[in-house]
DNA sequence: TGGTTGTATGCCTTGACAAGAATATGCCTA
DNA sequence: TAGGCATATTCTTGTCAAGGCATACAACCA
């Protein structure tokens, strides 16, 4: 079953893990440590996180050192991208208007 | 209390609703004609949009007209755009290297 | 091999939230 | 003003997922 991208996202660990992933690749433990989280916790996430293919992982002798996968985000722009010409649409409508409003 | 915009859209019903909504603004009643969800439930997700800024509505009668607010997918745009750079700094990396194979 | 470190998993409780049904509210028309 | 339509709200119930705790598993080291 496909999982939902979307509501992966929707909690704010998971969000504060991948931030921090997208500075460097981190062990576990240096998840556990960076963020605030017991280390199951992490874990888990990680472990939702891997099934939506937003990161993977690679063994290093213990740990398992955690990166992300840019590729992954693609759906979620994809959604967004209509959304985004409506709003710079609307952004240009106010560079008119204050165009407008200068003259 | 800031709402979590993830969390707003990590409900299928929601995002349905607003690309319903990106085409044009509608009422709750062709809402609930066009998905197929009870009225009430459209209701509450409105409530739930309307409140995270995601849409706006308008009194016309005795029905409601809601239409999207795009600026709010800004928010969401922004916490995705370091990824966007990850993510195309692959697409790049995996061009170079197509480029290298056809030579 | 036994102990230690690093990570994953299972169980359980709790809280958040979605949907249904019933009802309330607002605005219109006759 | 009564009645009817469009929408909102309340209450209740069921589901699901997050986090704590304990424990299992795996790889290293002495």
């Amino acid at each position: 079953m496909p999982v939902d991208a979307f509501a992966v996202l929707a909690e704010p660990a998971r969000r504060r893990i991948l931030d921090e992933l997208r500075d460097a690749d981190r062990s576990v433990g240096e998840l556990v440590a960076a963020l605030t989280i017991s280390q199951p916790t992490v874990s888990k996430h990680l472990k939702v996180l891997r099934d939506a293919g937003f990161v993977s992982s690679r063994t290093a002798a213990q740990q398992r050192i955690y990166h992300v996968e840019p590729a992954q985000f693609a759906a979620l722009d994809e959604w967004l991208a209509p959304y985004r010409l409506l709003w710079t649409k609307h952004l240009d409508k106010l560079a008119r208007h204050l165009d407008t409003m200068e003259r």
